[in-house]
DNA sequence: ACTTTATGCAATATATATTTTACATAAAGT
DNA sequence: ACTTTATGTAAAATATATATTGCATAAAGT
């Protein structure tokens, strides 16, 4: 399922997907991957996130739905 | 770095670590390993464990400190 | 028209999460 | 004493996250 709440999160920063890649020490891919949904990332990949965007958990990777 | 909430949310619900990891669907050595900090979890993981324990994210994964 | 920039996609390689099996110990129950 | 139950630990196997490289395209800048 795709994580548009990260994507926002992103834009917001005026990072690319490459930009925040660097700032998280991961792949342009990995962060376009996990935008599209299309993976599973560690725990770890996500809290560097949060800390990047300024965000928590359940901000950027919480989902209600199943 | 423990994860002394997680096992603190497992006990509330009187749970041992093998019952929780069958209700997550993963091993008994998979649960103690994370709440002794000694890996870093899927995203999909943590998510079947809050959903099990009825905790969020932040509750259980997140960290102030690094 | 040409050049960047941002993004999606795909194949192969590498690192690591997770499983499987097994052994050890301490606590509690009988 | 014996048996369960709960937990820690470890080696080898398997699954999968992530890196690497490279190609394709659309949008924006010049």
């Amino acid at each position: 399922m795709k994580n548009l709440k990260l994507k926002v999160a992103r834009v917001e920063h005026d990072l690319s997907q490459a930009e925040l890649a660097e700032k998280v020490g991961v792949t342009r891919q990995t962060i376009g991957l996990i935008e599209q949904g299309k993976y599973n990332p560690s725990l770890q990949l996500c809290l560097s996130i949060c800390k990047t965007l300024n965000k928590t958990l359940d901000d950027l990777f919480w989902q209600e739905e199943d």
